[in-house]
DNA sequence: TTGTAAGCGTTATCAT
DNA sequence: ATGATAACGCTTACAA
């Protein structure tokens, strides 16, 4: 079965190619009236246009690479459907892969992606590796970037990012406004720019308020529900425990809120809890999860426009925009 | 900066581009030394070749597409997540578009894909539109095509399915087993064959061990927590509340138990609850959810197999595979 | 405003 | 085993 072609086209309405090619591309050097009838008869003869030869013509793919270290969580899954959706509507299409938080991975994600001859990349680093240098080489010769998330301040790349330090100060104060005296934070990993802008938030929050050395801590603990369960364990079998927790993450949050109920400690009257980046269970959690809300579809909606506009209009300031979020107080760090 | 060609490649050897492309598609037809000799000057050279081109000339996009309900729930990442990687291993591409529950919006989905040219689908459809069809006349005509999850039984097309039937059937027995006299069932959408089957699962239990029609109920709910949360809401209001709740999946069963701790009612001693596709929340709830854990990887990577055995090698039986989960009993369906 | 024709980088057919 | 050359379906100078 012969899928109709522009030659068909042009055959049967006896002009020539370029004219059909011209009525799609709608430049304006082609008469309305044989626009129209050539748009028509297309349309008759059911055709669409074979992309493949469209790429090929005009050596662009109208593919954006995405590279994320997953897309089970619900962050990373509401930003990549925003970028979706702002692609789809340029007529772009997205192509997605994992890096699993490994920094070797990553990069052969991001070679395969170039291979593939995609128009520009969006990528949420792990930032553990020397990847950096290579991402900054490319963006520099010309390849359309954009950064996600995880970026250092200082690469000078466009970059859309949260404003982690500042809602962090702000969770971190809400726990103090309520009154808990004694307060540990547990954070991600130390390599990650956004652990530490975090982290920096919570010290700040402990530097305006006069907060003593003996009653705060930063404690490493990771990204995922069974680590924030295990130093739980050790806290208490350390007889360590705070009045309030500020937790890197709401996976954190809950393994946190998890191992100390199973310790029989009551949430919060014994101990608050502070989540970050609330997904759609902070609610269900028992307690309901306090945490801060990311703009997710923000986030990917920036980014693929920044990108957009890179690949489109050659637009190549490496310029950041940092979003910022919503304090959802619920019932884990109140002071009862 | 000129990207290196296979024209670059043979006039640099004297050979001719056929041989080079001869070199890369390793047909037999060629000899071992000259094989490697275009290889690794190809590599010296930085080559690598123009997908573009070769979809072109091949006719073949090498692009599969994706259509699902969402991908935001752990169900849908973990499928999508499995697919990608098998195809990747595979050459292909994948394209993830959303159908958002639409149906009307599933149909502009496909139609979008086949105009790009996938060479095949997988298709996770809405059941409640007259898509069928329209894709059992794709399928007919010689599209590769898999559906997932949700598809009617009598379809005569390939599939991948989960046993929805036996899986709700045990789900339900434990429920009675553990002494639940009372039980309800809060059902999906009543024209989604996965409801169906789960509820017909549910009734087979009841006939099975002569649960009289009294002593239960099959209640349309839905698939979100939200939904989950007003029925209980509106049992508890008419005082209608049973032993035991079978939950069409766990954002329902979430729902309910949420309801229920916020009106003083205790999990599992005044309600037992069961939910079904479970995510890695289940452990976190309080109390812990019993759910019945599906094969997500398992159902994502058959589903990918199928489709590459209908694009690589013709294969077309409409055959379907029905794949088994596991009952993961914890804290919430216990009778105390 | 329209047509002609070259070109995009491969693969595939047919000779040799 | 290798080479010449015509496709693949579109865009785009350039010419008319």
């Amino acid at each position: 079965m012969h899928k109709t072609t522009i030659k068909d086209i042009a055959k049967k309405l006896g002009v020539s190619t370029s004219s059909v090619s011209r009525a799609f591309n709608d430049k304006h050097d082609i008469k309305k009236e044989t626009r129209d009838l050539i748009l028509r008869t297309a349309k008759e003869m059911n055709y669409s246009p074979n992309p493949m030869a469209k790429k090929l013509a005009q050596n662009k793919s109208f593919n954006v690479g995405v590279v994320v270290p997953e897309f089970i969580t619900e962050y990373y899954s509401r930003v990549i459907m925003a970028i979706q959706e702002v692609l789809y509507f340029n007529g772009y299409q997205m192509l997605v892969m994992q890096s699993n938080e490994n920094s070797e991975l990553e990069l052969n994600n991001v070679k395969t992606l170039l291979d593939n001859m995609v128009d520009g990349l969006i990528i949420s680093p792990n930032e553990d590796g020397d990847n950096q240098d290579f991402y900054l080489e490319k963006f520099e010769k010309g390849c359309p970037m954009v950064f996600i998330s995880r970026v250092k301040e200082s690469l000078p790349v466009p970059k859309v990012k949260f404003n982690n330090f500042k809602w962090s100060l702000f969770a971190t104060e809400h726990l103090i406004e309520q009154g808990h005296k004694k307060i540990y934070h547990l954070s991600g990993h130390r390599n990650i720019s956004v652990t530490k802008e975090r982290t920096n938030g919570f010290l700040r929050a402990m530097e305006k308020h006069s907060i003593e050395e003996t009653n705060y801590k930063v404690i490493e603990t990771g990204l995922s529900t069974d680590e924030g369960k295990k130093i739980i364990a050790k806290l208490i079998k350390n007889n360590d425990l705070p009045d309030a927790f500020f937790c890197e993450n709401d996976e954190v949050a809950m393994g946190a809120i998890k191992q100390l109920r199973d310790n029989k400690f009551s949430v919060p009257e014994d101990v608050a809890i502070m989540g970050f980046t609330e997904t759609r269970l902070a609610e269900l959690m028992l307690p309901e999860l306090s945490s801060v809300k990311q703009p997710t579809f923000e986030i990917g909606r920036s980014a693929a426009e920044m990108l957009l506009n890179q690949i489109k209009n050659g637009v190549r300031d490496p310029n950041t925009i940092i979003l910022d979020g919503t304090l959802n107080v619920r019932e884990s760090s109140l002071k009862i």
